[in-house]
DNA sequence: CCGCTGTTCATACGTATGATTGAAACGAGC
DNA sequence: GCTCGTTTCAATCATACGTATGAACAGCGG
């Protein structure tokens, strides 16, 4: 019956993690609404946590990899000067929003997930995940600090953290934010320009003990 | 033997849900190590998820009044104009960072629980949790709105859920930041700082199509 | 010293979990 | 159409979980 039964059952953990979390989702939810065995699982992944990361690589391999596309590019065009900020910021935060169809409705379990992942799984997994992170963080915290040669290594390891919290936190709740009113209702593509607006300001922000800061943006 | 079990294993609980998460928990390692017996939990608090309930709002109320206080200041001061951003933000910012000794170590527990907080636990929870924060977010809203006048109700609503998002995130993974080498250390004050002045940066954007940003800001 | 009340205890219950097993079904290549 | 490596299956395993139960215990007013 099944087409592709290792598709199936991805397809199936991505959207449950996503909605449920991981611990809270039992192989048999996922075989079940998957229509195969449950120990297909075990046979085809080994087990619980590594059917995860698979989950979790299949996506976020293309999207790092398309994060550095990007950022070439940004680099290219910058040639020896200091790139763009915004367009810098746009490379890394962008790749994730695409393929992303709509907030609210479904279709954004890996969206969700990676919300997600960084309150559950043990320490372990955390390692390595973040170590799927590592050449991205090493090229863009070099870029932004070209970009922004007043931050030290402190501030922009602590604001390079408030913008991925930006970024996950709003994949995990946006579609909740979205769900309650309509009042901020967006297309996705607006929200991702909306964080890059907020998060290119916040990184461009003065460093140090807080003076007076703008008081307001105007347009 | 215990001088009050009920403290016990709150205390025990809030630093266990913060280091492993909620499901990742059992009542027994709870009770085993705060030295109790596992029914105590029942007993005392009827269920694992109302202790959860417990646990996060020992910490919160104080918290969420404390934003409260500090926001009736801000705008007392500021008559009848809007008020400061940056005042409105810290205000907002600042409750959780205090009692927070130092990074790393321990005694985080409640501060990694509430970054963990969101992607743990159902749907049911989690509305039982946003409405902890009813009054605050409206207030808060209110006052921002005030405070930012360029800003429409989406516009709002999306940059709260990003600033909400940065302090989260930062609650859940500055500790995992700081192990990691020293040269993020930093006093948690040091740190909120920072967030704020990220926060204000990022709140106070220029709203709509974006435009370029100011390239950088200077010190 | 009783009996009451609030608390703690050891222990058990029923269930659900992730994993494993060994046999059956499948399918491409000869 | 037989063969053999791959995949699927029902059934089973040991374990861990949250919760429930009823007995023991401590403190205390009477």
């Amino acid at each position: 019956m099944a087409i592709d039964t290792r598709e199936r059952i991805l397809d199936v953990a991505e959207r449950l993690f996503g909605e449920r979390g991981f611990q809270a989702t039992s192989l048999r939810d996922i075989t079940a609404e998957a229509g195969v065995n449950v120990a297909s699982v075990n046979y085809h992944f080994g087990s619980k946590e590594a059917l995860l990361a698979e989950v979790l690589e299949r996506r976020l391999e293309p999207i790092n990899e398309r994060r550095l596309e990007l950022l070439d590019a940004v680099e290219a065009r910058a040639g020896d000067g200091p790139p763009a900020l915004e367009a810098v910021i746009r490379a890394f935060l962008s790749p994730p929003f695409h393929g992303q169809r709509v907030w609210g409705d479904d279709g954004q379990g890996f969206f969700r997930l990676v919300g997600r992942i960084h309150g559950e799984t043990n320490e372990d997994f955390r390692v390595t995940f973040v170590k799927q992170f590592d050449e991205v963080f090493r090229r863009f915290t070099a870029a932004l600090h070209r970009a922004l040669p007043h931050l030290d290594d402190a501030d922009m390891s602590w604001r390079m953290l408030f913008m991925v919290g930006s970024m996950a936190f709003t994949m995990s709740w946006g579609p909740t934010l979205v769900a309650r009113g309509p009042a901020a209702t967006r297309d996705p593509e607006d929200v991702l320009e909306s964080l890059v607006l907020y998060a290119a300001a916040g990184m461009a922000a003065p460093a140090g003990a807080p003076a007076a800061v703008a008081a307001a943006g105007r347009r």
